[in-house]
Parts: structure tokens; C-alpha cells; sequence
DNA sequence: ACCTGAACACCGTTCAAGT
DNA sequence: ACCTGAACACCGTTCAAGT
């Protein structure tokens, strides 16, 4: 494992643990029991260290989603679960422009691809219902929707427009 | 004009000029002439600020909403062009927890309040559009779709489902 | 090849003191 | 009532130097 792997290990730990505004070069460094300097020798910059994390979160969403059985519902439950699971490393991944130039080729693709799949391949389709799992994921982690809203009543209602 | 409302105007114009990453209380000072450690006389801290931009820009956006014409399609463009017109404003205002204790009451359920009512009072279908809206321009502004996406059809597209 | 200490240019915030 | 200077505890990052 690339001392870069072990980077990003420790980033997903406190960002797990202690929030994202505990990610900083110093922590990452002091769970290392290296001095921040020493970082980048393995790692561009911060930024470097935050794409690393978009990249693994696209990578492990791909795989969850892969893994759905077949229909929207499904796939809609494995996109929530997902981000429920991981909500921190969510937000990393989906509040900040792709780093498209920093993430290994064919990574979105596969991320995209369940998503399409259940289009039927209609691009348009495909991007308003990601849109649209991405909204409501996105709008229960900044806990915008009233306390004890149904989510789940609010879910189904949601996908009753697209199924066919 | 309080002293409160004046740092929120100049905060306003260091968030559209600058970005998000320029709104710094010594950059706030600056702009009045005064030093940072004065802001805290008007406003308890920077969080405070936050949640006044926040609220601004709900208001704007409700009464934005409220001038669109009946139908789901014109309150689907108002609510896109509001965004596009403001979209550092739309960010404060989304991308975090709803500052309730700090916002006057009724300023949440008047943006709202047109789209509850094209959802013809159903307070999922309000949840799913308002979360579609949400998701499609949060992925437009966070620069997620391809380059070149036609976004006009995708979001006809998206309408589609939930036109009667 | 990998790590360090010292330093730089920043942050938000507190507080005693001035007018 | 409003503002200030000095200070504190932080940031990300650079760089010469050490092993």
C-alpha cells in the first residue's frame, strides 16, 4: 500500500470520526505520527487529498449500486443506503466539482452506469433521476426536511413518476 | 439600515465578487473601514452572518417563486434561474442545516408555499419536486454534468414524470 | 527516499482598553 | 455605543536542512 493509500485511509477515519473540519494536514499527520511538511512528499496538496476521497467514494458507490437488484426501486434504495452509510464521505464526494483530471478514467462511467441501466439508456432520464436521488439525499444530510417527515412516504411518491 | 444588515450587504458582495473562500471577517472590516474584532458588536459571530445570508436569500427566492406564473414548468424555470442568478447565495443557503432558531418564522414555509401548492397540497409530491429542483441545480452549479449537457431536455425530461 | 523545524501568510475569536 | 491593538489558538504551505 502507497504511503498516499495510507493518506487517505487516515482522512476517511477522521473524517468519519471527528467531522470534515477535523481533516486537516496537521491531524492526518499527527495520527501518522509524521509532522504535516511530511505530507507532501506523498500528496500534491489538500485538494489532492480530497479528490483521493471523491474518487474512492465514487468507486465504492459503483460497486453498491452494481450490486442492486434489477428495477428503480431498488436502485433508489441502494443510492439512499449508501449515502446514509456514508454521509460525510458523501458530501466530500458531491459537493465539489469532479476531479476529472484526478480520478482515474472510467470511475464516473461506472458510478453513472447502474443509473442509465434503469433509464433504459435515456440519458435525459438517467441524469433527472440521479438528479433526483442526489436532491433528496442531499436535503436529508443538511436536514432541511421538517423533523419526523415520512422520507420514506416522500421517496416512493418520487419514483412513482418514473416508473413505467 | 442596522449595522447588521449593512455587514450582510457587504457580505453579499464579497460572496458574489470574491467566492465563498473571501468572505472572512477581516475581509468584511475591511470593506466598512473597521477592524474584524469590531464585527462581533453587530453580529454574534461568523456562523451569525451565515445564517442572515441565509435567510436573505430565502426571502428572495420566496418571492421569486411567488411571482412565477401558474404551472409546474414556470415555477421549475424560476426556481433554476433564481439559482443561476444567485448561485454562491444558493449555496450558503442550502448547503447547511436550516438556521431555525435564527431565522424569523414563516420565512421557510413562504418559499415553500409555491410549491406545495403546485404539488396541489400533497406534502410528499412537494418534498420530491422541490428535491429534484434541488438536485438538478445542485449538480449543475457543483459542475457534475458532462460538458455540453443539453440541461434544458433533461430537465423537461424530469418534469415530465410528475405533469398531470 | 523520507522526515523535520522554522517560518510565512493567513484564519476566527476574545478582551482589556480607548473615545 | 462603538471601535481598537494585542493576543491566542489555529490553518495550508514552503523550504532549507537533516538521516
Amino acid at each position: 500500500m502507497s504511503r498516499r493509500d495510507e493518506i487517505l485511509d487516515v482522512a476517511v477515519a477522521v473524517l468519519e470520526e471527528q467531522g470534515p473540519d477535523a481533516v486537516t494536514m496537521r491531524e492526518l499527520a499527527a495520527r501518522m505520527g509524521i509532522r504535516a511538511p511530511s505530507l507532501y512528499k506523498h500528496v500534491r496538496d489538500k485538494d489532492d487529498i480530497l479528490a483521493g476521497l471523491q474518487e474512492r467514494a465514487l468507486i465504492d458507490m459503483a460497486r453498491h449500486l452494481a450490486a442492486a437488484e434489477p428495477g428503480l426501486g431498488a436502485l433508489a434504495d441502494a443510492y439512499r443506503s449508501w449515502a446514509m452509510a456514508h454521509p460525510r464521505l458523501y458530501e466530500v464526494a458531491t459537493r465539489r466539482p469532479l476531479a476529472r483530471e484526478r480520478i482515474a478514467p472510467g470511475v464516473e462511467s461506472a458510478a453513472a452506469a447502474p443509473i442509465v441501466a434503469a433509464a433504459g439508456g435515456d440519458e435525459h432520464l438517467a441524469r433527472a433521476l440521479w438528479a433526483l436521488a442526489h436532491g433528496l439525499v442531499d436535503l436529508e444530510l443538511s436536514n432541511r426536511f421538517p423533523p419526523g417527515a415520512d422520507l420514506d412516504a416522500t421517496w416512493r411518491k418520487a419514483l412513482t413518476g418514473f416508473e413505467k
